[in-house]
DNA sequence: TTAACTGCAAATCTTTTGCACAATC
DNA sequence: GATTGTGCAAAAGATTTGCAGTTAA
């Protein structure tokens, strides 16, 4: 079932917690498989994505991360270091499906905050 | 009051409807100012969104695109033809606020559909 | 005159792709 | 043996940036 590095990549997005991008993947695998592909990542990645099997975040600003929940949440963002958090806010469903009317297929919500730490530390937000 | 090429970029912005990439109002700027930059597109597009004039949206593929509406709202994406509405989904903010504790600083909710046309053609969804 | 802004082109960064070779079924 | 996937390197797409020259205050 599959290649080696195809099983690498999936046993690695598992592994790796919070919300990485291709590059945090490609370098965890490369710790098991030296000669691997930066182009091998994104191709696997890209395929799971189409399967369903992870999410593909799209940031402001950086490159895009990988998710491996793919059960309903949504993601909280912190406008000072970037950091993603999964949360969960409940009753907007309803609310989207009807401002959608027929032909809706979901939505996404993310929510802008400042972490505790960057406003601990006075980290200016970068929007 | 600023240079020509700000005042043509604000007012294009202005002007196009939708919600244009970089290149659409460096495209219509042209029309007034042939030898405009897409530098200074961009740097006068930053500028504006670093002073809240206007939103920056990311999309799945393609380039960000540009909002002039600042007035809370959300956004309706076909993941059909990729084309983007304004949409207003109320009470999502309590919700969301509620969520986030402190630190809040607001959200953005992408609602996804096939919109009628792409219903109608039977185009295939891309995602 | 000084400071801010522009045009141009090159650089950067992320992601995709062509192709010859290798692994899998 | 045929197909599918990989490594590598080059290409592509979007955005940023250095710098010399221009425009605005």
């Amino acid at each position: 079932m599959g290649t080696r590095q195809s099983a690498i990549i999936h046993r690695t997005i598992e592994s790796l917690a919070g919300h990485p991008t291709a590059e945090d993947i490609y370098l965890q695998a490369k710790g098991e498989l030296p000669h691997i592909a930066m182009g091998t990542v994104y191709r696997n990645l890209n395929a799971m994505v189409e399967a369903g099997e992870i999410r593909k975040l799209h940031t402001p600003e950086g490159p895009d991360r990988f998710d491996s929940i793919t059960t309903r949440h949504d993601h909280l963002v912190c406008d000072g270091c970037g950091r993603i958090d999964d949360v969960m806010v409940d009753g907007v469903e309803a609310l989207v499906e009807a401002a959608a009317g027929e032909g809706y297929r979901g939505y996404e919500l993310e929510v802008h905050h400042l972490c505790e730490k960057c406003r601990a530390g006075g980290v200016p937000d970068r929007r």
